[in-house]
DNA sequence: GTGGTCTAGACCACT
DNA sequence: GTGGTCTAGACCACT
């Protein structure tokens, strides 16, 4: 379920930050549900609590979880917008990806197979 | 020709020796060209002048260039393979974008779209 | 332990790279062993931790060590391969040093015996 | 007959400045011979000329030659000392090569091999 | 003018 | 405390 990219230049606490916005973008992680606990997550990436800690700060600071004393991090509710916010982001950042590779002369045809592999697949 | 992003997590001295790399890839410089020099792109991008010379060790210590002393840095020749297998890793990172958008249920149409428009625009 | 040649004219962060080579290759430091940190080799050396982290830089694109973020720098596993080499490396400096004093007339019995020297002390 | 090692760390002015002072203590060069001119040496080695005028400003300090104006350098006479000076350095370096591959365990007879095919050799 | 090396000092991510 | 990145500034070797 995670997927979290050590090799990635982007820090370990935006890696898990992102990966837990993507389940909560895609449902398995609905408002009100509790997320992992600091500890769990920690143990299950074998990195120091306090990373774990920073991505929930950071995805407190943008408003898609909140804490509750005690019990641990939940999912907010009405964040339909933070996650269409946030499609738009990685759909740009697609395109983007979709740009370098036109710039350095790979074949629309070899895209589409690509995509259409990933999508048959699912 | 140059597309540094700021924005990304990604050191800046990467973000310059990736786009080294595609502009190689793509022919824009082309084996025993003069690269731009070390003091012209630290102007140009307004960084110190060792990002740029770490972007450049890091571009000497992968294969693609090398250097002489008091003239500038130059293309490497016999460097289809190290493009081949850059090529190989973007596009393997592109499945992987590709993969992230299908778990949050993007439709394949809005991919097919954004490709579309980016290569009918070339 | 260390053997820096500060009058050498090689860099400071290639003595160091070297050094550290050494001390890999006849095992006083053994695949996933700490490093000495950048902060203790650069005070112990008296100089910038820049140019100790060049050092480390080296090795690391050679393939000798990994980093650990928060932790320190580590001896890479199956490395006998990268050992091997960098002996034939020096036996062929070896060589070309022999070369150079033959060139000059040195008698062969002087040679033999600086070796025998040092072989019994050992 | 001239061997200018690239590769090395050695500033090129100085990978010059030594192979004529071996040249000087191997014969080549007698006293008041006139060494090569600089235009010709900076085409041999394809370098600037005052690279090579550099070399020779550092023979001139070391004592080895001395110029004639609008004729060219030459060796000095009367340089025993010097050359058994640098004999001797030469020697320690030596004796420091042979201790390195002491210290990572090679053995005394592979490097009896080395000297004794060179020594064959000439 | 061009790259190579180094210092002093700073701030960040992770432990 | 540990490595990673970056700035500002300096001096060197070579063209």
């Amino acid at each position: 379920m995670f997927n979290i990219d050590t090799k990635s230049t982007n820090p370990v606490y935006l890696e898990i930050a992102n990966n837990i916005i993507k389940l909560i973008i895609n449902g398995t992680y609905q408002p009100n549900d509790k997320l992992p606990s600091i500890r769990y997550l920690s143990n299950l990436f074998s990195i120091n609590h306090n990373t774990v800690n920073r991505a929930y700060l950071e995805l407190e600071h943008r408003g898609y979880i909140y804490p509750i004393q005690g019990k641990g991090m939940f999912v907010k509710e009405n964040i339909e917008e933070l996650n269409d916010e946030e499609k738009r982001k990685l759909l740009l950042s697609f395109a983007d990806k979709v740009k370098e590779l036109a710039e350095i002369s790979i074949e629309k045809q070899e895209i589409d197979e690509i995509v259409n592999k990933i999508y048959s697949d699912k």
